[in-house]
DNA sequence: CCCTCTTCCTCCAGCAATCGAACGAAGTTC
DNA sequence: GAACTTCGTTCGATTGCTGGAGGAAGAGGG
């Protein structure tokens, strides 16, 4: 009522925060950090001084004066060590380094299945990051974040029935991980990951929005309150084995049941689709490289892919009432499914839900995985 | 990462939390405050110190020892003020008064139609409201809480495009009350205003519920992270525009669209549904009697409605993950629909997200709306 | 060149919230 | 009646922050 509702703006000030505001540039000096933080000098002066102490934070030389006194620039330094990351997709994955303002020093692409169980697919990511990290510029791993496509309880880092990763089911990634590397480990959902790390390195001022990955399989990764939001048993966000098609025949879903959102837009799903009218493809990325043809049956079958999705976040939209919807993943990148999917969110959501809604695809595309692990690893490591 | 997630609850021990736990029973002295908010003794002393000088607080005699020395018993004063609370429903509405813990001093229901339009309504509701404070302890009035069945700008208190209030569209109800009564007023929506009293007086430990309202519209309230959950436009929860029937012909809804779970579950399409049939029913509570009485028609298509909310509310729970979910208003209290809203939701969800999930009825029945008015009224003047 | 004004940053006193330890008050138990 | 419990208060100590004074360093005007 009128007067005294929340400010909407997340309590600023944190060191987390502060470091934050370096990494992304928006802060250069402890004046700017007290303008953006609205904490006082003093206070920042003293904290800006203990993140010097620990190493998250240094001084470089002077800026431009503004009418009076130079101020001192402040970076994120270089050599404070290296962060790695792994975004793990059903046929390939992404790994990096990352410094410790969260940009990527260095990343990979790789060819990975994760139906060859955890061990193996496992074994090479983290050697793949390791190599990454030696032939980097010699500073120190603090840490690995995991980005797996399939549920994950994330306070123990382990996987809980995935309909997708077959043999993957109740293993523990976080033990795995920290039996063969001394640094601290975090595992999450990569849609998750991709949620966090398109929120922190591009849009960090929303305080509520849907991030949906849309790639091999679908999933959704949620802010709520400017953090990631993972309900009560860490499922939050997994919309992809909502029923979209009720009609019969409806397509059988790994999951046992018909019509899954999963098993009627996903990038696997598109592809068995097309297979089954006899067009050649293997890949979700052929899907992508017939529709970019032209191809008319591709194209038509995006399409209503966009529409199902749309139909399920029309109910999240409405629902949750978010600032934003992010799309993101390998089929992100089709104009018809993005814009069937606008078309569908539009139609069918509160009209004071959609007016000021941005629909939109990621700004940080295929690095938004490892940018959110390299996030969750930050968070991990910076008190204390 | 096993160790130090967030501990899930909220933050207890503000003087508010110390008050509701006077207020629910929970504790009845200084050392019960200190067990359960988590404070040290000597800060729920001097807290309880100023509550008590501001009025809040009472001590009143003492308990019984448990092996040392007695606890003195603290109480919220009877006299401290009383309370107003108006729950507005399409066909009547409910107005009670309220002690400052919260609890109903008097309550009455009485026969309105919103559709007569704001001032008349409201302005009967305002007159009841202050004839219950007349006739009641003398107390001073401290605030009244409104909710009512539709869209409202919680910051503003002002009402936006209802479907189902026809003359109210952009209705100032914070202005128009505090213009007719000087106390503080409060506006929300209904089901808002249900899923805070629900929260606040039975199940305060949750700390992620939806809170479904199906009475002649259908609508939810979201608590997240233990507190009341709004969205970016403050419409989050509205669910009563979602499409559920995808089948032709859908029913047309006041909204302009077809196949909304309101136009197909709420208690006006339940009426309409069985108008059409012959079967001479004019509100939901004459379905509602006819189901008791094993009417069959009547019997199918409230399973029907409550298998349409479950598809709805499959969406919701898999994409929010709470620990529960509550259904109340007045179809909530047919044993059929229960039950089809529960098969359809265990059927649709991903087990993970329902292995521990409550589906419940509100415990606190009709008094839900009110009791949440009057917490809305209690956080508003307590600090200061 | 000097004086004034601005900006950046630090130092210091002080406030507010909380805690821990010590202690007094009041009871129970054996 | 001595020992042990429970309840509540008092009294520093700590923590986190703020505001103000003021020093450092520069811009600009006469």
């Amino acid at each position: 009522m009128t007067v005294d509702d929340a400010p909407g703006f997340a309590a600023r000030g944190s060191a987390r925060d502060l470091l934050r505001l370096v990494a992304t540039g928006a802060a250069e000096s402890r004046a700017d950090l007290a303008r953006l933080s609205g904490l006082s000098p003093s206070t920042v002066s003293q904290r800006v001084e203990t993140l010097i102490g620990d190493g998250w934070l240094r001084e470089v030389g002077e800026g431009k004066s503004r009418g009076g006194r130079r101020p001192r620039h402040l970076e994120i330094p270089g050599d404070g060590g290296v962060i790695g990351a792994i975004d793990l997709g059903a046929h390939h994955a992404r790994v990096a380094t990352l410094d410790l303002s969260g940009h990527v020093i260095a990343s990979k692409s790789m060819a990975v299945e994760v139906h060859d169980g955890p061990e193996p697919v496992l074994g090479k990511l983290l050697a793949a990051v390791t190599e990454l990290v030696g032939s980097g510029t010699g500073a120190a791993l603090r840490g690995i974040g995991v980005g797996v496509p399939g549920p994950v309880e994330h306070s123990a880092g382990r996987i809980v029935s995935p309909s997708r990763m077959p043999g993957w089911n109740g293993f523990d990634v976080y033990r795995f991980c920290t039996d063969r590397v001394e640094v601290p480990i975090a595992v999450d959902n990569d849609a998750n990951l991709m949620a966090l790390g398109e929120h922190r390195s591009a849009r960090a001022d929303l305080d509520h929005a849907v991030y949906v990955k849309a790639g091999t399989g679908i999933g959704a990764g949620v802010i709520s309150g400017g953090q990631l939001y993972r309900g009560a048993q860490g499922s939050a966000g997994d919309i992809s084995h909502c029923r979209v098609v009720s009609a019969d025949p409806a397509p059988l879903c790994s999951c046992g049941n018909t019509g899954c959102l999963e098993a009627v837009a996903s990038g696997a799903a598109l592809v068995q689709a097309l297979a089954e009218r006899g067009i050649p493809v293997t890949s979700p990325a052929d899907v992508m490289r017939l529709v970019d043809h032209g191809d008319p049956h591709a194209t038509a079958i995006v399409r209503s892919a966009g529409r199902y999705i749309g139909e399920i976040l029309s109910v999240v939209v409405n629902f949750f009432n978010p600032q934003a919807v992010f799309i993101g993943g390998l089929l992100a990148d089709c104009e018809p499914l993005l814009a069937s999917m606008r078309a569908s969110l539009y139609e069918r959501c509160l009209p004071l839900a959609t007016q000021t809604l941005l629909i939109e695809r990621l700004s940080t595309g295929v690095d938004a995985g490892i940018l959110g692990a390299a996030q969750l690893i930050i968070d991990r490591i910076i008190e204390s």
